[in-house]
DNA sequence: ACCATTTACATACATGGTGTATGTATGTTA
DNA sequence: TAACATACATACACCATGTATGTAAATGGT
C-alpha cells in the first residue's frame, strides 16, 4: 500500500470528480458522501481527511466549476479589441458554458442555497463579477450607460445572465432562446444598433 | 380533547407561521421539524398529516410568500395607467417586496434548490412571472423593444430583478442601491427618457 | 340516534446519512 | 533512525426524516 504525495493528489481529484457528477445529477442533498466514496474506490475517511466535511467537498467542486465559465468567458472576450465587443462576447460565452449540467445544478441552483449568498457571491465576485465589473466600468469611461451606478448594473446583469442560461438550458434543443437572450442583450445594452451577431432581422 | 374543523385549519396556519420563521432564520436544510413542531405545540404526527413531507411544507410556505409579493407588485403596478409606468411601479414594488428576509432565503435562495428549478419556475410563472410577461408583450405591442423575444426578455428582467434584490438587502441601510437599481432598469429599459422618480441628477 | 367512515392528530420505530473519534500503516524530516 | 505528519480505514454516535400504527373525536348517512 503506496501512499506517496502524488497518489494523495489523485485520490483527491478523483473524489472531486466523482463529487461533481454526483452534485450535477442528484443536487447537493441528495448526494451521498458513502455512494460518492464508493465509486471514487475509497472510504469516508479519504474524503473527511481531504475536504474536511460535505460543504467542503462542495464548496471545493463550485470553484472548479466557476473556474471553468471563467476561463472560457475571459478567452472568448480577449477575441475581440472593441470593450463592448468584449462584453457581448463574454455573455454570450458565459451563456453557452452556463447551459452545462454541471453550472445549473451546482453553480446557480444549490450554489447559492449550499454556502449561502453572501459566500456564493463573493467566491462568484473573485471569478466572473469582477471583470464584468470591471469591463462595465470601462464602458462608462466611454460613454455608455451616463449616470448609472455600475455596482447596479453588474448585478442586475449577473441574475439576468444567470437566470437566462437556466431558462435556455430548458428550452427544447432546437430553440433559438440563446439567441433570443443575445438579441434582449444588445437591444438594452446598445440600443439596438449594430452588432448583430447572426443573419435574422 | 376537541378537534373541528376550525381547529384543524388554525393547527396548519400556526405549523406554516411557525415553518416560515424558521425556513427564513436557519434555512431549509437546518430547519428542524421537530423544532417547528414543538414551538407550534403539536407532534411530527399533525405536520406530516398537513403536509405530507417538509418538502410539501416549504412548498406550502414558498406560495405563501409568492402570493404576499405578488399582491403588492398588482396592487403598486394599477396606481399608473401608462403600460411602462406600471412596469416600473412593479419593479420597484417587487424590489421593495423581495428584499425581506423571508422573501430572500425562502424565495429567492432556497427556492429553485429545494423544489428544483422548474417546479419553483412553474410557481413563480403562476404569480409574478406571467403578469410580467403580459405586460412586457403589451408595451412591445406599444412600440417598446421592437424585435426581442419577449419569453427572453422576461426571464431575463426576471433574473435581474431577483438577484439586484439579493444584493440591494445585503446593501448598508443607508445605501442607495435601490434606487441605482431602479436607475438601471430606467436606463436599460426605457433609454433614460424621464420617469426618474427622485431628485437626483 | 346510531353505526361506519373519515379526520386529526400522537406515539414509536425504522432507516439513512453526516460527522467524529480512533486506529494504523506509510511517508517525511531532523 | 526516531519522531512526527500524512493518508487513509473503521467503527460508532447522533440526529433527522419518514412511516407505520394507534386512537379519539367529528362527520355523514340511514
Amino acid at each position: 500500500m503506496r501512499r506517496k504525495k502524488e497518489d494523495s493528489l489523485e485520490t483527491a481529484a478523483r473524489l472531486l470528480d466523482v463529487a461533481r457528477e454526483h452534485f450535477t445529477e442528484h443536487g447537493y442533498a441528495k448526494a451521498s458522501m458513502e455512494v460518492i466514496v464508493a465509486e471514487a474506490g475509497v472510504t469516508r475517511g479519504a474524503l473527511y481527511h481531504h475536504y474536511g466535511n460535505k460543504q467542503g467537498l462542495f464548496e471545493t467542486v463550485v470553484a472548479a466549476v466557476q473556474a471553468e465559465i471563467g476561463e472560457n468567458v475571459e478567452r472568448e472576450a480577449s477575441r475581440a479589441e472593441d470593450p463592448m465587443e468584449q462584453l457581448i462576447l463574454g455573455c454570450r460565452a458565459f451563456l453557452e458554458a452556463a447551459v452545462a449540467p454541471a453550472a445549473r445544478r451546482i453553480l446557480l441552483v444549490d450554489g447559492p442555497a449550499v454556502l449561502g449568498w453572501e459566500v456564493w457571491r463573493r467566491m462568484d465576485e473573485e471569478n466572473a463579477m469582477r471583470h464584468l465589473e470591471e469591463q462595465l466600468g470601462l464602458l462608462q469611461e466611454k460613454g455608455y450607460f451616463p449616470g448609472v451606478s455600475v455596482p447596479a448594473l453588474t448585478h442586475f446583469l449577473s441574475g439576468a445572465l444567470n437566470e437566462s442560461a437556466l431558462w435556455i438550458a430548458q428550452q427544447p434543443g432546437d430553440s433559438r432562446a440563446l439567441e433570443d437572450t443575445m438579441e434582449v442583450i444588445l437591444h438594452l445594452l446598445k440600443l439596438k444598433t449594430s452588432y448583430t451577431t447572426d443573419s435574422r432581422r
